[in-house]
DNA sequence: GTGAAAGCGCTAACAT
DNA sequence: ATGTTAGCGCTTTCAC
């Protein structure tokens, strides 16, 4: 009835005694380091797979690496998010490393006790994306462990970074918008408390890159921004707060999708359609975008390949910590779909 | 310019010698284990105050716990998991817990190698989320580890289970849309390729759910199903089968939120409105389902609640691992929206 | 090329 | 109540 007591788990010495070598021998095969025999290499695979051996990565970590890799995403709910990580499972795929992610990090002490989590737990690299932490805190970590940011501006001399142009993304917006003749453009941004860091996070930078799109189209005037989060709740209340202007915009362009969808959301309890009384724009270009129901203009950062990058830096990286670190830029590209369109009036 | 050599991590030796104490000292009181005075107590908080001690999960658990929960989500792009990981998060909040997740788990292979990657790093108790594993393997792992089961049914004499009752959610749906007079009711479920596991998995039971309300109603012959998988891209390709139908069903049935997004975009490309040329019915109620724009009705699981439970019984059975399993099984309610409406002509 | 032995940071028997 | 000591499973010198 009740479960046989669980047998001890096959240990590296049960498999040098099962090929009559020693563990050393069986450590060397496991690591494919240098000092074994073809012959020995066969006999120690063989008994591995006899005995259904399976290395204990938490014992492993103790002298060397645990084979394990943390992500830290800020938030689960944001589509994008996955998008990042299919390409940094893709390239880790065929290693012995695993992905392990941290549960939902929303905020700075979240985020600390996640890395710091990881950390405890020997992992041999971080990827962190669009982390809060202060810039001393990540390069603290960094000292710590190999590590790679995404989607944070700046660049350290202790990790590596990956980011989109935020800037030019968020001019194919306002370009895209302008071209169809609108003018009084709002944005949707999420709120940066922190002065310090506002010039490294990609909401700030998408911000910016709406404000220096609008000048360049001589529409200083015009721009109107309003601070929220990136949520689906924050495109909600930003796209109220909109609506209740004097004079309307005519067109909102909201800094991520998932902002877009709430934004779509109150117009819609509003009586407003889309793109007929109002355009609308997001950032991501997630699946959600692509929806014909929704059909939301966006912008493609290219996630698949972020993350990939990121890995391949990472990879790199935890090969060679003393390696110069790198910053990698991708560009964006603009996804024109029906939520945008011409001003109702001239 | 390079960054300095990183200093050797605070050990608990360090934090002994600072204290002027054993290791061991330093240990209990870590764990809050018996034997050490208050003022034992009180001298070591502040030596691993003062040198910022954080105690090596890696370490810890070579000869105790690791204090680290793995949690198995089939897939992170259904919005649904993310509510049950707030369930099970908040559980662990104010506990010395550590929970990590594995990233995209599709597949029979891909969840092995993540919940054995789970294992081999020590983890003190696994949640897995609608796996796909075999029966006989899925014992085989909570024989080795306290393991809780979310949203699979059937019950294991050696892992706790946490499911919706998924037959009477599809009943929920199939009556509300009988009660708006639809009688041809379509559903779209996610391919059971096992038959062993047919029995167990919750897409199954809903379509079992549906077919027996269906009957239930008087409407045997009205019975129509087409198997792909619970995803966008599945409800997609669903809809256009059953709308490639001779007779076309007034009204679909998507075994989820994913699904029926998947659904509304083979409509709208179809040129149909809902819910006036078809209803829609979705299952999960995610924010997706709330969206004005969207309007699904659906079947609200509870998915906070069921990752509370699932965490509950999780720590239980670490606390003890000899306790008899449980079965929690929650009643789900049903959502309705605008997707659904009477058919177009009687 | 191979293996003996030390030790990673911590916990748990076992003294005292 | 406190400290001593022996490992946990593995990697890594360092002999041979």
């Amino acid at each position: 009835m009740a479960p046989p007591a669980q047998p001890r788990r096959v240990t590296i010495v049960d498999v040098a005694r099962h090929a009559q070598v020693s563990t050393t021998a069986v450590s060397k095969v496991l690591r494919g380091a240098y000092g074994a025999s073809p012959r020995m290499r066969e006999k120690v695979q063989q008994a591995i797979a006899e005995l259904g051996y399976r290395p204990y990565a938490a014992a492993r970590g103790l002298r060397g690496q645990t084979y394990t890799i943390g992500v830290m995403l800020p938030d689960i709910r944001n589509p994008f998010f996955p998008e990042i990580l299919d390409g940094v499972t893709e390239w880790f795929e065929n290693t012995d490393y695993q992905v392990l992610l941290g549960p939902g990090c929303n905020g700075e002490e979240a985020e600390a006790r996640v890395t710091d989590a990881m950390i405890d737990r020997g992992m041999d690299g971080l990827l962190l994306v669009a982390p809060v932490s202060s810039r001393a805190r990540l390069e603290r970590l960094a000292g710590a462990v190999p590590m790679v940011v995404i989607g944070r501006h700046g660049q350290s001399t202790r990790y590596d970074t990956v980011v989109d142009d935020d800037l030019a993304g968020a001019a194919l917006v306002v370009d895209h918008l302008v071209s169809q003749g609108h003018r009084h453009i709002a944005h949707i941004e999420h709120l940066e408390t922190d002065p310090t860091r506002s010039e490294e996070m990609p909401n700030a930078r998408r911000a910016e890159g709406y404000r220096r799109a609008m000048r360049a189209h001589g529409l200083a005037d015009e721009i109107d921004i309003v601070s929220t989060s990136y949520t689906q709740e924050g495109g909600y209340l930003g796209a109220r707060e909109l609506l209740a202007r004097t004079r309307r915009p005519t067109a909102m362009f909201a800094g991520a999708d998932v902002v877009a969808m709430g934004v779509l959301d109150a117009l819609s309890e509003a009586g407003l359609s889309v793109p007929d009384d109002i355009a609308v724009a997001g950032y991501d270009n997630t699946t959600l975008a692509a929806l014909r129901q929704i059909s939301l203009t966006s912008v493609d950062q290219g996630g698949r390949a972020i993350g990939g990058n990121a890995a391949r830096l990472l990879l790199e990286r935890i090969t060679d910590r003393a390696k110069p670190t790198a910053q990698v830029t991708l560009s964006p590209t603009l996804m024109p779909r029906n939520s945008t369109a011409p001003p109702a009036e001239g």
